[in-house]
RNA sequence: GGGCGCAUAGCUCAGUUGGUCUAGAGCGUCUGGUUUACACCCAGUAGGUCGGGGGUUCGACUCCCUCUGCGCCCACCA
């Protein structure tokens, strides 16, 4: 017999190795199974799991719990990201606590690689263990890491291809320079803080320009205005004047352009090309000359004259103060609010530099697709619009457009050491781009490495390519995946599961390289979840231990099937949610309310005489179903058709809520309370084995267990069980009649706990008189209800003519046949209806009279429309008679 | 500046193409119950003019406009 509670600790981690030993979780590339496949988003590798992985791994488990089921060959595969910049930070961070200067420095860089490698290789062993906690049925014998060899031979495969095809240049562009970590980060990974700084305003020649940043204008020996100015028509484009300035007299050139906001400031400003990218397009666009100003550690150049070797922090002051001496300094503004460029992978603040990087060009028209030339962007936003790619919600779309159209080309070289590095040689003014290196002496590899999301964008097809394949280097790409059984059946994938925050990064990026790569998309649907949040809505942050939650400290307390479900339920794809531990324990008191349940059907098992495995599902006499039997068998056939369909539609909330509700309100509340007089073994364990198995994907551990007591003697484990298919034939009961025995069922228990209710005191139990008909064939049940109340016979009083009813000893019920207790409301409530359904009738009949609906329209929705007119004709015919007889 | 979203019971949220919702759930409140499936329980109760205003419609929480408040993304900030 189970115990009186469950305890998922004592309990999942020996389900998971009892799955995980018997190879469930495994796909084979040789099944006739339709293939079903998500590529769970690779985790960096560098530390601990959090709840926005939770969430991710119930949702994919769900589907794939699912997919498998439908008896789809499942495959997800798990894996982990090298998150370059992340981890070579953290590692490097580790080594200075530990007493090291300058780690780079002092290792170089195969040292440092080593350590890297080694901190990784602890790292992933922590999230292996943490995804297991969760109950992910994930393929490990498939696990996949980014910095593999496979992974890299597919990322070199790319590089060169798309270097052959010039969608890869190298290029003299202003990037992100952060001078902390020593590299540059894309535009996306720049986060802008807002802070206050001095804004000060100068004298430069006869006009004023502001700044905040006064520590770049040595070389500033162009201003620039808007051609339209009108203040300052009187100098012309190329004028030049002498003016005093930093270190001394300088001679300027006047530059008319129209990026210029004549309303910004004076109007007029001063250009630094080399530090500033809206700069550097002006210098472009005029031919200008660029100086370097401050180097790549953030020090000033002898072109600063006296402030040579200072670092730009310290500088500024006493740029400032020179200035102001040489009487230079108009105005100072301390309150001048901006933002500031910071690395968001944890460095430090962006200084625009202008240096030599790799680029990959999202304009050029050069990839084929679809039996057409187009740019990768535009092979981006058709593989959407085309509906080729899902995207849910749909909303998202939106913003996926929008991002596309103001793309730029994406800056994929890094200066760290920790990625997969460029496959360029260099041998004097040589070049070389290939798979491997070149043969013969003197050449030297670039140093740079890939930006992370280089090899993530392959991440859906670079871990299905075979890997003694990727070994031979006399194959191409396109053979390597054309003989990679696993590529071939199960690419492209179903599902993309991730979080919204990373649809530009990542979703957006698998799109472009695996289009590129492949010819095939890379998923057919996404699915976005939103941020998980605190109660008060704050983003759950390391900085703020105390409101974290921690999964691997609620795992243990509520079960993993309690927070899988507290994430789920109730929860819309890409909206945050809060969530905060009474949510969890909300719903272990569900798990807790299912396994009681189980606890009680196999008491009554034991009380009949029956062993559940025994019992064959379905296998019953008709005539031995009483009312409730059918009703709880009908309900049951609409679950499982509306788990069903919700679950095919990527809807998991309302499925959960679907199976809470059912589970709890109807069969625990009703159908085991009557269950209490008189029990039918036989449907208890066919409704509880069909509901364990509608609930798995949602609670996978407490469900196999609970199944290895109920299950059929022949079966298996749950997880390999096929899915449930309603039966018409047992879905004959009306919703009328369903309706009836519970509101004849409740009626009655509450009578029983009203004290107040003295013997033999009369109380009518109005039912609807659409409900009379069947009333007489329900006498039988609900005398039987009566006796599981205690309630006793008695026929011998008198009864009302008027009523059709059962007379009990300790209270009178009476089921009038007509509404005759409440005239008024009934009467009211059918005029109301008759309302409404002349509003029914009026709008289906302009509808069809509407040209513009009947030309749109597709013929069944007007059908539909037709069939809905003239139910509702019918009906209101029928509450028509019904007044008609009322009045 | 451009774009997207949210505003529904005390709290956290559902509400599937406008129609049996005279608006639902969980938690919390209050009342009562409980000799055995479960107090991680049972039966009830109270609580909302679905942010304000306008419009379309026979009918709007649901569509359109507008206002207010909150949040996010992108771009820019001389």
């Amino acid at each position: 017999m189970l115990d009186k509670a469950y305890d998922p600790g004592s309990t999942e981690d020996r389900i998971y190795a009892m799955w995980e030993e018997s190879g469930a979780f495994r796909a084979d590339n040789q099944s006739d199974k339709e293939p079903f496949t998500i590529s769970m988003p690779p985790p960096n590798a560098t530390g601990q799991l959090h709840l926005g992985h939770a969430v991710m791994l119930a949702l994919e488990d769900i589907f794939i719990r699912y997919a498998r089921m439908q008896s789809k060959e499942a495959l997800w595969v798990p894996g982990t990201d090298h998150a370059a910049i992340a981890t070579e930070n953290v590692v490097i961070k580790k080594l200075k606590d530990a007493g090291m200067n300058d780690p780079r420095a002092e290792l170089g860089r195969e040292k440092l690689v080593e350590e890297i490698k080694t901190f990784v290789a602890g790292s992933q062993s922590t999230i292996r263990s943490q995804v297991r906690k969760m109950g992910s049925s994930c393929d490990w014998s498939r696990e996949a890491y980014t910095m593999e060899d496979a992974l890299n031979r597919c990322v070199n495969e790319v590089f060169v291809k798309m270097f052959t095809d010039d969608l890869i240049y190298r290029g003299h562009r202003t990037v992100n320079w952060d001078p902390n970590l020593q590299t540059n980060v894309s535009d996306d990974e720049v986060d802008y803080e807002e802070r206050t700084d001095p804004f000060y305003v100068f004298q430069y020649g006869p006009f004023e320009i502001g700044t905040v940043r006064p520590e770049t204008k040595f070389g500033d020996k162009y201003v620039v205005m808007h051609p339209d100015d009108k203040r300052y028509a009187q100098y012309k484009h190329g004028d030049t004047f002498e003016c005093e300035w930093i270190n001394g007299p300088i001679t300027a050139t006047i530059i008319k352009d129209e990026s210029v906001d004549p309303a910004m400031g004076t109007g007029v400003m001063t250009i630094t090309p080399w530090h500033s990218a809206v700069d550097f397009d002006i210098a472009k666009r005029h031919g200008l000359d660029k100086e370097q100003i401050i180097d790549f550690d953030g020090k000033l150049l002898p072109i600063a004259g006296e402030f040579e070797g200072m670092h730009i922090s310290d500088a500024r002051e006493k740029i400032v103060e020179k200035l102001a001496s040489k009487g230079l300094l108009v105005k100072k503004d301390d309150t001048y609010l901006h933002t500031v460029a910071v690395n968001s992978r944890g460095g430090g603040v962006i200084e625009p530099q202008i240096k030599l990087q790799w680029f990959i060009d999202v304009n050029r028209e050069a990839v084929s697709w679809k039996g057409k030339t187009m740019s990768l962007k535009q092979v981006m936003q058709d593989v959407v619009k085309s509906g080729d790619i899902k995207i849910i919600p749909e909303r998202f779309e939106k913003t996926y457009f929008h991002w596309i159209d103001n793309l730029r080309d994406w800056c994929i070289s890094r200066q760290i050491w920790w990625g997969h590095q460029v496959p360029v040689w260099y041998k004097g003014s040589e070049e070389f781009a290939g798979v491997q290196p070149p043969e013969g002496e003197g050449w030297e590899q670039d140093p740079d490495t890939l930006d992370t999301w280089f090899s993530s964008a392959l991440w859906t097809w670079s871990t299905l390519v075979n890997k003694d394949l990727t070994a031979d280097y006399s194959l191409t790409l396109k053979e390597i995946l054309e003989q990679s059984p696993d590529f071939t059946k199960f690419h492209p994938t179903q599902v993309m599961e991730t979080g919204y925050d990373i649809i530009f990064f990542w979703v957006a990026r698998m799109i472009l390289m695996t289009t590129y790569a492949t010819g095939q998309i890379p998923f057919e649907t996404v699915y976005l979840h939103g941020l998980i949040r605190t109660r008060d809505g704050k983003k759950m942050s390391k900085s703020n231990p105390e409101t974290m939650i921690d999964p691997l400290e609620i795992i243990p307390k509520y079960g993993a099937d309690a927070l899988r479900m507290s994430m789920i339920v109730g929860q819309s794809p890409g909206n945050d949610q809060k969530l905060y531990e009474e949510k969890i324990a909300g719903y272990r008191n569900f798990i807790n309310k299912l396994w009681n349940a189980s606890r009680f059907v196999l008491m009554q098992c034991e009380t009949a005489g029956v062993t559940p495995a025994e019992v064959e599902s379905g296998a019953w006499k008709a005539e031995s179903l009483g009312l409730a039997d059918k009703a709880v068998l009908s309900s049951l056939q609409d679950l499982i058709d509306d788990v069903t369909d919700g679950l095919t539609n990527y809807r998991l909330s309302d499925v959960g809520e679907r199976l809470y509700s059912f589970t709890w309100d109807y069969f625990c509340d009703w159908y085991l309370e009557l269950s209490k007089g008189e029990a039918n073994p036989d449907v208890l364990i066919t409704v509880l084995r069909t509901l364990v198995t509608l609930l798995h994907p949602y609670c996978p551990f407490v469900t196999e267990e609970l199944w290895s007591q109920i299950k059929p003697a022949d079966a298996g484990m749950l997880i390999s069980e096929p899915w449930p298919v309603s039966d018409a034939s047992l879905n004959d009961a009306s919703a009328d009649q369903l309706q009836v025995v519970i509101t004849v069922t409740n009626a009655i228990r509450s009578l029983r706990a009203d004290q107040e209710i003295e013997a033999g005191k009369k109380v009518n139990i109005i039912i609807h008189s659409k409900h009379a008909d069947l009333l007489n064939t329900q006498k039988d049940h609900i005398v039987r209800l009566a006796r599981l109340e205690n309630l006793t016979i008695d026929s011998s009083g008198d009864k009302p003519a008027d009523s059709a009813s059962a007379i009990l000893k300790d209270t009178e019920i009476y089921m009038p046949l007509e509404g005759l207790i409440d005239k008024e409301a009934e009467v009211a409530k059918l005029s109301k209806e008759k309302e409404k359904l002349e509003g029914f009738i009026k709008g289906s009949e302009a509808k069809l009279k509407n040209k513009k609906f009947t030309d749109g329209a597709p013929e069944e929705v007007i059908t539909l429309e037709q069939e809905k007119l003239q139910s509702n004709k019918e009906k209101l015919k029928k509450v028509e008679e019904r007044l008609k007889v009322l009045r």
